[in-house]
DNA sequence: TGTACATCAGTGAACGCGCGTTCACTGATGTAC
DNA sequence: TGTACATCAGTGAACGCGCGTTCACTGATGTAC
């Protein structure tokens, strides 16, 4: 049997997850800019100068969740645009999967929705590249679409932007509301989601 | 001639306000969860101590910034959505409003999106309250358009709180956009808003 | 108007505390022979 | 396989510093007569 890290790597990198995740949980009642090292490393349960054998400072420990958070969210966009079916149909299905990831990863959603406008630089410039990437990516998706024949590739981008955020805020949404307002806030992501749609069918107008 | 406050209420409006205004200015670098009442008093000149004659914490502060910057937020959102004229003009009329607004006050803008999903409950709360505020008052006066006969109370809400988000989102865009790229800004805001308003007209579809 | 007392915005010293960072260290893991 | 040395993730003491908060205070402004 072939392994391909040794015990003290898979050890460090077990500690290193750790903080990551002590940090995704404490991130969700404050911001990074007020995260301390020793918050982390208190929570976690090393001394506080483990910290650095893996990150330079919070705002570096930062732009490490922030791959590890849009990591978690790219299948979900992926799926929420590529989903078969009919307009409304694929529409239903987009909200539902939006749900879905909400309720798997509550705490990567809030960091990403946070920090996107936060006061670490490093950490914004992060998800925006991350984010513009998406919006790429959507854009091709969309582009397979028949509906979007004769679309020049600025409108498609412009459309692939408003989808993104659109699902970031739906995404938001769900966070903040409380059980039994989860499907309100699907009902009015949903009719959103349409009324772009429909602009979509009839655009340039 | 007569005054409404005696020169000690005057003198202490004044300190305040300083203090409010030095905190916007810290603000413009990091979130409010990091700010240090110490910070604040240093930066206007007067002895920690004083800070406590105004606000009970930075939180408390952090209130009366959301009641300011969404003062100021509220004329430009009422003139955006009534701007006069057909479609077009009154979108490209809008997007100029806002992009006039973010020129005069980008510290408020920026405190708003900052904060709105920021690590401070008390802050995110009053950001949210006004919000819906403004939303109600852009529902009102989308009822009032003829494009509105038909219209049920759920969905001219839904197509309010879609505008709403869109200016604030722009608003946000013209922020971070270096002097060049402003026009690319105000284009797609522009699309943005002429595809949900194609959408308006033709829905529900 | 003048006087005597009350109010209260802002002061400045002091406090205990947790912060980020440094440093020399330990001991388990890895490597070479 | 066994031995001798190198590596390096995590330790723990120590540091200087700025923080939020307390307290008794000062002196300009306000008020009552």
């Amino acid at each position: 049997m072939s392994h391909t890290l040794g015990v003290r790597q898979a050890k460090k990198q077990k500690t290193r997850q750790a903080l990551l995740d002590a940090a995704l949980g404490l991130l969700e009642e404050q911001s990074l800019s007020s995260l301390g090292l020793r918050e982390v490393t208190r929570a976690v349960g090393v001394a506080p100068t483990a910290f650095y054998r893996h990150f330079q400072s919070t705002a570096d420990l930062g732009v490490a969740l922030v791959e590890e958070a849009l990591g978690s969210l790219h299948p979900m966009i992926a799926g929420t645009v590529s989903a078969a079916g009919d307009g409304d149909e694929r529409i239903d299905r987009a909200v539902g999967l939006i749900a879905r990831h909400v309720r798997e990863y509550p705490a990567h959603i809030r960091f990403v929705a946070r920090e996107r406008n936060g006061g670490v630089q490093k950490v914004r410039a992060a998800i925006a590249e991350q984010l513009a990437r998406f919006t790429g990516e959507v854009k091709a998706e969309l582009a397979k679409h028949p509906e979007s024949a004769g679309w020049s590739d600025d409108d498609l981008l412009m459309l692939a932007g408003l989808y993104v955020d659109q699902m970031l805020m739906t995404a938001c949404n769900f966070l903040e509301a409380p059980a039994e307002e989860q499907d309100q806030v699907a009902r009015v992501a949903t009719r959103r989601m349409r009324l772009i749609s429909i602009g979509r069918r009839h655009w340039p107008g």
